[in-house]
DNA sequence: ATTCTAAACTAACAAGTGTTAGTTTGTTTA
DNA sequence: TAAACAAACTAACACTTGTTAGTTTAGAAT
């Protein structure tokens, strides 16, 4: 998460100011300040506030895409799909704190780049509901509405963003297991 | 939800705006235009925009220290307290779809009432983890991160006001408890 | 030494922000 | 009928917004 360019600094002083306040209330003369030069200053990197919301959320949404499709083509169970899908979501929200907070909360201000991120996380939500129903069918996973399930542990994994800075302890992989563990078979004993 | 006053028109009326657009992004002007009347005439029944919002989040937020209060008090094992915090938010959220995306997503910019919130939502959830300790040292439940089990659950059920409009066919009696089956059992059969 | 270039600066803009003051309107009460 | 009131209005305010134009600075390349 080093920054190696300026416009890259410039983007993830942003991605952790739009995680605090939302897109909407962070002022371009906010991350100027916490960058440390003006405004004005910033348009010599970046074309707009507009781009800065895109790069963030369009990058992460582009991951999650191709991680999905190598997901896809490894051909295995349901149920060891569904522990990569974990996988993914650990590795790449605890890599990105911050911008997963703008592709949650901030994406409906996208404008040029709005129907391509909704064209991205509707496949990726089709592309879990289709693993989800493969299961169902082949008798892996308990026969509860797809959608319901889907809901329920795509709801988890979007708001892991939030919870991993509060447990630093915890390293990614352990996380992830320990997670697939109570997603996948439940808390009851 | 149909409001009696006109107060609880523009409150309910911005908390559909909010949920939109987010807090920040939604102006006076927007929300007069929704309304049906010009800007300054809301303030014939509203005192601030800050106002409207911590009307939304707190009426919330002491609903579900209410809720979870109760129980508290009602003292049966855990798995049947964790049922009942499943039906308590479906029963919240699909009563307010709206102003839980502000609770969610616009709690930051609360100012007087700030930290206020932040306690309530503190509580609540100190009370829902002392439940899962204590049904883990009962050996009701699994013998995970009291922690982990929290953050899943509950980042479930604070979607469920995404989600629930989607499928409007379901009625919440119904979701609560097929939501409490995946939760507590898992998905996998 | 001179030119080029990246990246900072100051100053300003037009548009939009929440909010206030004062006024008008139409309905209810005395 | 007169007075009171709730709730709308117009007009304006001081401030903030994203962004542009033009300038300065300092290091690298020629």
């Amino acid at each position: 998460m080093r920054p190696v360019t300026r416009k890259e600094e410039i983007i993830n002083t942003a991605a952790k100011l739009f995680k605090e306040k939302g897109f909407s209330a962070v002022t371009m003369r906010d991350i100027a300040k916490a960058v440390g030069i003006k405004a004005a200053s910033l348009y010599n990197h970046i074309n707009s506030k507009q781009e800065i919301l895109s790069e963030i959320i369009i990058t992460l949404a582009e991951e999650f895409t191709n991680g999905i499709e190598t997901i896809k083509n490894s051909n295995k169970n349901s149920i060891n799909d569904l522990k990569n899908i974990v996988n993914l979501h650990v590795d790449i929200s605890s890599r990105n704190t911050f911008g997963m907070a703008s592709l949650n909360n901030d994406w409906m201000h996208l404008e040029d780049k709005l129907d391509y991120y909704l064209e991205l996380r509707k496949n990726h939500e089709n592309n879990i509901r289709l693993i989800i129903e493969s299961g169902i069918k082949n008798n892996e996973l308990v026969n509860v509405d797809a959608d319901l399930i889907l809901f329920s542990v795509l709801s988890t994994l979007r708001s892991l963003y939030i919870w991993i800075p509060r447990k630093e302890e915890l390293n990614p992989e352990k996380l992830a297991s320990n997670l697939s563990k109570v997603l996948l078979n439940g808390i009851v004993k």
